[in-house]
DNA sequence: TCCCCTCGATTAATCGTTTAAGCAATCTTA
DNA sequence: TAAGATTGCTTAAACGATTAATCGAGGGGA
């Protein structure tokens, strides 16, 4: 590999100056400037990294830690911050804390040992990483105090229960999935809050099972809305075998457009996150909290959209399915 | 930060001792060995990576190109990388290649700049970007003559048309997803070996579109077999809108296994690599070219394992919807 | 003519680590 | 006890880049 003494001897000039015409500080004549940089294009240098990020402590990777890299949304956040990651000539080196606070430290431990020059971390479901040694930028959710920022996901799940409500809905179900994840629990707050008094609102949970979701729609509930796509493809399928059908005799909606809700049937009405506003107002913030290291205070919140198919339907076209026990 | 200066300060020793005594090299006493770790302990020494890249030209990284970080499989690829990565005190940086074989080729240039020690790529479908400056290893499929490691997708497709043939089918279709993937080519091969003179057998692919399909099933076609989950549920949901019902009418089976195929009803029979064991062997395949240079030729293959679910049935269960025209 | 300024380059230090080579002091062995 | 071997540490160079300080030469102004 060609290095940067290598040129120096090929045109008889010191390292400095063949230092300053490539990177265009200091005093070079323009002649000068030009033939170097044309001989290091020639011999195909590329600045050795390791030299740059040892003399100026910086070394140009962001470290990304997930809860969980199997998490439905993490390629296409790994996509978008990989973008714009390398449009800012950055690296991301990625780190799975594995559903575990330990080992989301150890990540974290482990990124930094890298000398990574910022951290995007998407937290693990109730803990809060905080501000670390290098300047960090967490993904997570309004209402986590250290979050910077993040999807509306209390603001979908009003988007959503407006549009349910919108509909005509009034005996309707939450379905949350893990109460412990502040995410989820925001979810359903705004779903609560999409409706009002006039509305009979069921709220359960992933671990509650399914059977008494069967009930309550048998007591009347004319639409239930999930925490995630996921969600809704298990309680459609589960409901189909009760021959309860969507979105006839009941309305449901996911959250997330996960790729999949598209090759259901009915496609499934649902919300989505803006994954590449995020990723950019994430890196941005991240970016200038590297340069000018004053910490960024304000946290961001990304509005999601809605995204209706053919899920969810107007109250006066749903068979009712009451039972009278 | 506490570097080895100052503890060789701190200790009254020179930086070449305290060095040999936390690598554990040249000869140092046992007691000083002792004292300098316990130094480097209190002061919460971590080595500068970048200087130790500097000196010893390795960075420790790894670079992974996957050929679009939204593929259903990057997710579960990442995190076993990242986890073998972690215990071999690696570091893992991620590019995409946008789906494009330009970018394929900026991605890996891009890798290579910031001096990783050995690439993992996922070839774009239809490229081959062989070996490249650092050692490499190569995930796609045994048909890729440079593949290193991958699943036994013909033997995917193998085992399960077998299980189709073995249920009493004889008249299926087989329905890829795009020809131009090796990968996808590759299933669709192992389906055809699968089967033998006897049974009928309707090639299609996804462009083709969904009538064909129907149509097929009309003149008496009882199981499909197609090369991706996704797919599988999109033919699930299409046949059900004819009133085509999984499994009584006809089988269905996917490939891959992706977290979805058990939240449908029926839950997807489908066929799953073993990515554990694909990230386990081309991690330390890759480790030891790095060690010691000789490239290794042998291309290895690893068993896919059927999965047995409910969407394929017996065909003397089956309902024969075969309509005279 | 002399002084000062600017230009275009060089010199040398620095970032943090590794490692070959060297050098006393101590130990072994005949 | 003298020669050789071993032990425990130091010296110094090296990796590749950046950058403050310096320096000679030429130009311009008084």
């Amino acid at each position: 590999m060609a290095n940067i003494k290598q040129i120096a001897t090929d045109m008889g000039v010191s390292v400095a100056t063949v230092s300053n015409a490539l990177t265009g500080k200091g005093r070079v004549s323009s002649q000068m400037v030009d033939r170097i940089r044309q001989r290091a294009n020639d011999l195909g240098y590329r600045p050795s990294l390791a030299g740059r990020a040892l003399r100026s402590g910086q070394s140009g990777i962001l470290g990304l830690v997930m809860p969980d890299l199997t998490n439905p949304l993490f390629p296409r956040i790994a996509q978008n911050l990989s973008m714009m990651a390398d449009d800012r000539q950055l690296g991301i080196l990625i780190a799975d804390s594995r559903g575990n606070p330990d080992e989301q430290t150890q990540a974290i431990e482990r990124l930094l040992d890298r000398g990574v020059d910022g951290l995007l971390i998407v937290p693990q479901k109730g803990t809060a990483p905080g501000q670390q040694r290098v300047p960090t930028v967490i993904i997570n959710t309004a209402s986590d105090p250290d979050n910077t920022v993040s999807a509306d996901h209390a603001g979908g799940g009003k988007l959503i229960a407006e549009h349910i409500a919108a509909l005509g809905h009034s005996d309707v179900i939450i379905l949350g999935g893990d109460r412990v994840s502040e995410v989820q629990r925001d979810r359903v707050n705004g779903m609560h809050a999409g409706l009002n008094r006039s509305h009979k609102v069921t709220e359960l949970w992933d671990k509650d099972g399914m059977d008494q979701l069967v009930c309550a729609i048998k007591d009347g509930a004319t639409a239930i809305m999930t925490t995630s796509d996921l969600l809704a493809l298990r309680v459609h399928s589960h409901l189909s075998q009760h021959g309860i059908f969507v979105p006839q005799d009941v309305s449901l909606t996911g959250f997330d457009d996960l790729p999949f809700a598209t090759a259901m049937h009915p496609q499934l009405t649902t919300v989505a996150q803006d994954v590449e506003k995020i990723a950019h107002l994430a890196i941005d913030r991240l970016i200038r909290t590297i340069q000018n290291d004053d910490p960024p205070v304000e946290t961001t919140t990304v509005a999601m959209r809605l995204v209706m198919r053919a899920s969810t339907l107007i109250k006066n076209e749903t068979t009712n399915l009451e039972t009278t026990q």
